[in-house]
DNA sequence: GTACGGAGTGAATCCGCCA
DNA sequence: GTGGCGGATTCACTCCGTA
C-alpha cells in the first residue's frame, strides 16, 4: 500500500470515521467528498398507488434519535475532515433537506467558506406516491474551501469543456444510479444508496488535479475511490460495514484506469464546441479509448474532459476533424468512428443517439 | 382598510419587520413567505448583537461576530413569524448558499418542520465572470410547516394541472425578472432583487386557497402582493424603506384581480365522500350480489348493510380488500368488479361516477 | 432478431376526516 | 387528542417474457 507521510493511499480503512479521522495526519487530503447518512427518519411503511411496497431506506446506520445527536456527529466528522485538508483543500457534501441545512450551517460555523452550492437534478427521481408534497427530484451538494481566500483548484476549462463548451453552472441534469451500474447481489442493490459514478467525475475532474489525494470519509460502495481511480487521484475510503469494504474492493480492483496522457492533457488546449463529453460521463466512452477518422486512420484519443488528441492536435471532435480536412467545415459526430466490444465500427452519432433523452433538460420550462 | 381580529388586510406596514412583528397577533396568518437580506455588513449594523467586543482584525471572530449577528437577526424575525403563523400554517425562504443554511438550520431549531426544499432554476443567469466557480444559476426555496404532523394546505390537483398534469417536482425553472415586469424607475431597477411573479404564482396556488392570508415581512417591491392580489388572497406586507412600500403600492393598486369563478373552480379541495352503501339505496347494486376482487376471485357477496363477506372475511369494500392485499392500504372502489346485465365486468367506481353526477347535479323539476 | 407490453423500482421525513 | 376507517395516490426507466 503506497503511503505518504503516514497518510495510506489508495485503500479502504475499516472503521467508523469518528474513531479513524483522528488518526490520520494533519494538512493531508487535496479534497474530501462525504455522503453522510441523510437522517431520513421516514415514519411509517410506504406503499405505492398499486400496493407494492417501497424499499425505503432504514438501514440503522441513517438513524439519529434527535436533531442535536445528528449536530454532535456531523460537527465531529467535519472538523476532523478540516484538519486533514490541506490549506488549499475543499470539502464536498451531498444531502437533501433532512440533513444539508444542519451540515450546511455547521461547516460555516467550523470556517468552511463555501464556494458554490450545487443541485444535482435528477432526472428519474422517485414520484412522491401520495400527492402530498412536490416531488423531491434534486439533491444538493456544498462545495466549499478549508479557508476563506485560500487558493483552491477549480478546472475551470475541464469544466466547460464538459459542458459543451459554455459555464458549467450549479445545476446538474444526470440520472440516479441504475442499471448495469448498481451493484446488486443475488438481485439485491447491494447499498441502498449507491451514487452515479457521473456526479463523482464531475466533482473529482472540477476540483482536484491528477495525483491529488481524496478523502471520502462515508466511503460505501466506493464510487468517489472508482472515479478517482480511472481519472489518476489517489483515494483513501473510510467505511465501518465489512460488507460494503468488500464489495467497494472488488468494484476498484475491476478499474482500469484511463491511460494517464487522456487525464493529464485536459486543459492544455481550447474547449470543444459539442455536448461530446456527455459521452464520457455516461460511462458510453471511456477516458483513453481511441476514436478512427471516417473509420480508419488516423487514430485518435480521448482526453478526460471530452477533448480529442490526435498526433500533435488536441481539441474537440469538430477541431480535430476540421484541421484532418484542412480546415473544411464538417461534423465530428459522423467523422470519427468507435470501436464497440463486438470489434466493428460505428460513427459517434450512433452514440450520441443512445445517450439516454434523460440527459437533457426537462422540457417544461415556463 | 380591511382588518380581521386584529391583523390589518391588504396593507403594507412601514417600519422595521422586528419591531413591527411583534404587534401583530398570534394564530393570525395562513402563509408566511420570506425573502429575507442577507447582506452581512447590512445586517451587522443594524442588528448587531450585545456581545463583548471582539478584535476585528481577527479573521475567525470577524467571521463569527457576523455569522452570530445573522443568525440572531434571523431567529429574531422567523421566531415571530411563527407565533403569527396559524398552527395550520406554512412558511416560505428564499435566499442562496450565503444564508440558506443558516435559515434552514435556525427553522429546524424553532420548531418548523420542513416538507420541502424547492430550487429556482434560472433560466437566463448572471454567468461568472472570473471564471473561478460554477455558475450559480439557482436560489433555493424552504417550505415547512409550523408543526410537525399539523394539517398543511398543498393543492395537489392545482399544481399538477400547473406541470402539464405531471406531479410538479422540486425543481422549477424560471427566467428571473426581466423586460415589462422589472420596475424600472429612470431606467433604473427601482429593486436590485425583485422576484417573478411567476415564482409567487406558483407558491400561493400551492399552499393557499382563497381568502386566505399571506404575510411577507420583507415586501420589497410588492411581488406578493401582486400575486395574492391577482389570486384573491389577502397579503400583509412589512416594508421598512419608505421608497420599496411607494412603489409597492402603485404597483398592486394597478392589479385587476383574475374573475373569481376561474380561481374558485380551481380544484383544490376533496370531492365530497359516497358511501358505498348509496349504491344499494340507489338501486344500481342488490344485496346478495356477487362482487369480483380486480375483476377475478375471490369472490363476495353484498351483504344489506353495505358491508362485503368474502370467505370468512366481513367488512367495508376497503377493509375487505386490505385483508386480501395483506393490509396494504387500498382504494375498494377500483379493486372489486360487478357484472353488469351484459355479462361484463367494471370496477365498482364507475357506479360511484354514474351516482356522484345524479348526487351533485340533480336534474331540474321535472 | 425485434417489437411490444407488463412488471419492477428508486436517499421519501408520503392520509385525513370525523366521532 | 386519538382511534377508526374511508379511500386517494406515481414518473421515468430498465428488465424480461412473449409474439
Amino acid at each position: 500500500m503506497e503511503s505518504v507521510d503516514g497518510l495510506p493511499l489508495d485503500t479502504i480503512l475499516e472503521g467508523d470515521c469518528l474513531e479513524i479521522l483522528p488518526q490520520l495526519p494533519s494538512n493531508a487530503v487535496d479534497m474530501v467528498f462525504a455522503d453522510p447518512p441523510y437522517n431520513l427518519q421516514l415514519q411509517h411503511a410506504l406503499y405505492r398507488p398499486n400496493f407494492t411496497r417501497v424499499d425505503a431506506v432504514d438501514d440503522h446506520w441513517d438513524r439519529f434519535e434527535s436533531l442535536t445527536a445528528y449536530d454532535t456527529f456531523t460537527r465531529a466528522w467535519l472538523s476532523e475532515c478540516r484538519r486533514v485538508l490541506k490549506d488549499t483543500g475543499t470539502l464536498w457534501v451531498i444531502g437533501t433537506y433532512h440533513n444539508i441545512y444542519r451540515v450546511g450551517a455547521l461547516l460555516q460555523e467550523l470556517g468552511f467558506w463555501i464556494l458554490n452550492d450545487l443541485v444535482w437534478i435528477k432526472t428519474n427521481p422517485t414520484p412522491n406516491f401520495h400527492g402530498t408534497r412536490f416531488t423531491n427530484a434534486h439533491e444538493t451538494l456544498i462545495w466549499a474551501q478549508k479557508t476563506k481566500g485560500a487558493k483552491y483548484t477549480f478546472n475551470y476549462q475541464a469544466m466547460k469543456a464538459l459542458n459543451e463548451d459554455l459555464q458549467m453552472r450549479s445545476d446538474w441534469y444526470l440520472p440516479t444510479c441504475i442499471g448495469n451500474e448498481r451493484i446488486r447481489i443475488n438481485g439485491e442493490k447491494a447499498h441502498s444508496t449507491q451514487k452515479p459514478e457521473a456526479l463523482l467525475y464531475r466533482v473529482v475532474l472540477a476540483s482536484t488535479q491528477p495525483g491529488d489525494i481524496i478523502l471520502d470519509p462515508f466511503f460505501g460502495s466506493g464510487t468517489t475511490g472508482a472515479v478517482a481511480k480511472k481519472l489518476h487521484r489517489h483515494y483513501l475510503g473510510i467505511e465501518r460495514d465489512p460488507r460494503y469494504v468488500q464489495i467497494a474492493r472488488a468494484r476498484i480492483q475491476a478499474i482500469t484506469p484511463a491511460p494517464l496522457p487522456a487525464v493529464e492533457w485536459v486543459e492544455t488546449r481550447r474547449r470543444p464546441r459539442i455536448p461530446f463529453g456527455a459521452l464520457l460521463e455516461a460511462g458510453l466512452l471511456q477516458p483513453g479509448q481511441p476514436l478512427y477518422f471516417r473509420g480508419g486512420s488516423p487514430e485518435a484519443i480521448i482526453l478526460a474532459n471530452g477533448h480529442l488528441r490526435c498526433g500533435e492536435l488536441t481539441g474537440s471532435i469538430h477541431t480535430v476533424a476540421r484541421a484532418l480536412l484542412n480546415n473544411a467545415p464538417c461534423n465530428g459526430w459522423d467523422l470519427w468512428y468507435y470501436r464497440d466490444e463486438t470489434g466493428n465500427l460505428y460513427p459517434l452519432n450512433n452514440l450520441r443517439l443512445r445517450l439516454s433523452s434523460a440527459y437533457f433538460r426537462p422540457k417544461n420550462t415556463d
